[in-house]
DNA sequence: CAGCGTCTACTATATTTATGGGTTTATTTT
DNA sequence: AAAATAAACCCATAAATATAGTAGACGCTG
């Protein structure tokens, strides 16, 4: 687990590096995870999303590294991360960020990190990370580590729009997303055709749909099957 | 990164542990490991799957931690993950296999594994590693890093079986996945609604469905759409 | 208690879908 | 070259689904 030092790594040759945090603190916190692991470079600070955008539209700017904090004070972090991505496709994009959440994880990964660690860890843990990633890998925090783990294994797709389904429809809506038809749904629940009928238009009004294909396309985007 | 050695830690406690693995060589530099964090426990060890099923069948069988290889002579690693899976909601599972594929561990993880790390590791970061699952952790080797970053962030959840529908077909079945009617399938695609029906015939043939939400079901899990 | 939502149920009609029957054309197999 | 196969098209019809109107029983909330 321990990256060995040496003064004739490549890593440790002049990079152009942009960390992208508002907090000073953090700001500070993340220097001294720099000069731990004795990376020199040309370190550029972003407070701000815009002063991000500025940087990217200039036709000079080279980037070797990305360091980027989620929480931002004008604009979103993912964005960021989109962007730089967008003009760099191949540089390392390191998250280090407050946030915990499943979906920041995802998020932040299909938006193109390459990982993920969490402002609790030690500035030792942080330049350890950033070694990681400039060696290609994939560095992240243990304790997001099942999130990873969970999200590969579980590719919900959930999105975070939630429909009121009462119980009785969300069933009805489960048994016609296995392929039964209103009268097989009836027999399995235990109720008549007609109140299927009825449990069917109901949900229909609740997800603005007018097919079972598109009920079910959208139930399934909303992580309800 | 690194887990100090504590001897009042509740880890070291005697534990059940079962180590699913016919190749001797890496018995020992498991069981080298194991002593190298100094795990106090009652090791079982199993060198075929059958030896699982057997000791998972026994009433009075308890385990605290599995240990599997994928590469078993009689049965897959998988099946033996997800039978200690279901007997043992809740125990780490943790996988130490030479295969590093993107399919391996995507199918280890969906049989439920805590952690995958491979061979080619030492008895150092394989003891580590068994730390951490102990912990809830869910450790993994760097170099699959990259792997469960890419699961993760693009839930393909490909299938490998394939239908050789015919392009007008697919695109028939593609319209109606988006949710549109046999009618307005036959405009966008400039045929007549008989012929949609046709299409919408043939292809329920070929993916042996007999509804729009089984075929659109079908056809999803296979990568169609 | 009046109102709202849920769950159940029925009737009725309009629309859509599933499945049977075909034809033609092109490609592959025998 | 004849036969078989599959794609693409059309027609007709029975089955299933969508939509509308209505309504009783139940529980919850203001």
């Amino acid at each position: 687990m321990i990256i060995m030092m040496n003064s004739s790594n490549s890593l440790f040759v002049a990079r152009n590096v942009v960390l992208v945090e508002d907090n000073p603190a953090f700001r500070l916190l993340i220097g001294e995870a720099i000069r731990l692991i004795g990376l020199k470079g040309n370190i550029k600070e972003c407070a701000t999303g815009t002063a991000v955008m500025d940087l990217l539209e200039q036709p000079q700017t080279r980037l070797d590294l990305a360091l980027v904090d989620l929480g931002l004070p004008d604009m979103g972090g993912i964005e960021v991360i989109q962007a730089i991505r967008r003009r760099f496709r191949e540089i390392p994009i390191l998250v280090i960020s407050v946030l915990s959440s499943e979906r920041s994880v995802l998020t932040a990964i299909r938006a193109g990190a390459s990982g993920y660690i969490l402002k609790g860890e030690s500035a030792q843990s942080i330049g350890q990370a950033i070694l990681e990633v400039l060696q290609g890998n994939y560095p992240i925090s243990p304790s997001l580590a099942r999130t990873l783990f969970k999200l590969a294994g579980a590719p919900t797709g959930k999105s975070d729009i939630s429909f009121s389904l009462s119980p009785r429809e969300l069933e009805t809506l489960q048994s016609i997303a296995l392929g039964n038809s209103y009268e097989e749904t009836a027999v399995v629940m235990n109720i008549g055709v007609s109140t299927v009928q009825s449990n069917i238009r109901n949900l229909y009004r609740k997800l603005e749909v007018r097919s079972q294909v598109q009920a079910v396309t959208k139930a399934r985007d909303a992580g309800l099957i």
